[in-house]
DNA sequence: GTCTATAACTAGATAGAC
DNA sequence: GTCTATCTAGTTATAGAC
C-alpha cells in the first residue's frame, strides 16, 4: 500500500518549515531559497515534491480549511445562542490546533486569501462571524463577532500555554459577546 | 517659508497610493511599479521623493506612529480603571483616523514593523495592552486585552460607517474589559 | 521634477546529471 | 529523490537626458 502515496519526511518537513516562514514574513516576503535553507536542500528539491510555491500553501492550509468547514457545517443547522456558544467553542478549539495557519490568514497578507487553497474560505468565515453574532443583523452585534474573531486568530500564537489561553479566549469571547441579557 | 519643505502634490499622493497598495497586498507584495502605475508616473518619480521603498512606508506610518507615542504617554499616568478607560476611548478613536496604518501593523507581515519608522512601536503597544488590562498582571485580563487590541484593528478597515463604528468598538471592548465587578 | 534606459540583483521555475 | 546550472521575468535603485 501506500504506492504512489508515500509522504516522504522531507516533504513534511518542508510543510513545517514554510509554515514557520510563511507566517512570520509573510507568503510574498517568503522566498523558496529561504525555506530550502532552512530546511538545509535545494530549491529544486522543493520544486519536486509541490507544483509551485503556491502548491506549497495551498497543502499547507488544506488540513485547516477542511476542518473549518466541518465545523461551518455543524454550525449551519443552529441558531442564535446555540450557535453562538457552538462558534466560540469550537472556534477556540480550531485556532488552538492551527495555531500558525490562522495567524497567516489573519495577520498575513490578503494575498493569501487569493489562493486556490482558500476557494470558499471567505464565505465560511462570514458563516463563522453569522454565528458568532447569534444570527443578530444588529450592526453593533456584527462589529462584535469580528472583533472577537479577528482577535482570537492573532492572539494565539506564541502564546505556549495551551491551558490557561483555551478558557482565557473563551472567556472573554463569551463576556463580549453573550450579553447579560438573561435578566430581560 | 516653506522653502526646502515644500510638499508637493505628486509627493502625497505617492503616500495615499502607497498607503492603499500597501494594505491591500502587504509591503513586499507591493512593487514601486504598482505604485507608479497607479499614480500616473514612473519609478524614478517616485525615487526622486523618497530615498527607497522602505522610506515611502516610513513616511506612511510617521504620524500615526507619532499619535500612538502621545497617547501612549497620557496613559503612562494613570492606573487600573482609569487607564483602561483612557486606552479604549483613545485606541479607538486613533485606529478610526489612521485605519490603513493600524491595518497594515496587525494584517500586513511582521516585516512592516522593522521599518526603521517602527523603532520603539513595539513598547509603546505593550504599554497599551497594560492599559488596556488595567495594569492587571492577571493572564486572562491580558490575554482579553491582546484580543481586543487586534481585534478592534483588523476590523476598522472596509468598514465606512464611522459613528455605528467609534460606538460598537467602544462597547465590545468595555463590555469585554470592563468586567461587572462594580457590584463587589 | 519627471522621464527613459539600464545596472545589479533576486524571484520562481525548468533541464538534465547523478 | 536530490543536486547544479540555467532561464526568464521581476525586483530595487541609479544615471543622465530633458
Amino acid at each position: 500500500m501506500l504506492v504512489g502515496m508515500a509522504r516522504t519526511r522531507t516533504r513534511d518537513e518542508i510543510l513545517a518549515v514554510a509554515a514557520e516562514l510563511f507566517y512570520r514574513a509573510g507568503f510574498k516576503g517568503t522566498s523558496l531559497q529561504d525555506i530550502a535553507a532552512e530546511v538545509g536542500c535545494s530549491k529544486a528539491t522543493l520544486l519536486y515534491h509541490f507544483d509551485s510555491k503556491e502548491a506549497i500553501l495551498a497543502a499547507l492550509l488544506a488540513p485547516a480549511a477542511r476542518e473549518l468547514a466541518e465545523l461551518d457545517e455543524q454550525l449551519a443547522g443552529l441558531q442564535g445562542e446555540a450557535a453562538r456558544a457552538a462558534a466560540i467553542d469550537g472556534f477556540v478549539d480550531l485556532v488552538l490546533r492551527y495555531r500558525r495557519e490562522a495567524g497567516l490568514i489573519y495577520h498575513g497578507s490578503l494575498d493569501v486569501l487569493l489562493t486556490p487553497a482558500f476557494d470558499g474560505v471567505q464565505p465560511m468565515i462570514e458563516n463563522l462571524c453569522s454565528a458568532f453574532a447569534a444570527r443578530s443583523t444588529d450592526p453593533g452585534e456584527q462589529i462584535a463577532a469580528e472583533v472577537l474573531l479577528a482577535g482570537i486568530c492573532s492572539v494565539a500564537i506564541d502564546r505556549p500555554d495551551d491551558v490557561t489561553l483555551r478558557s482565557a479566549l473563551i472567556a472573554v469571547a463569551k463576556r463580549a459577546l453573550l450579553t447579560p441579557r438573561s435578566k430581560d
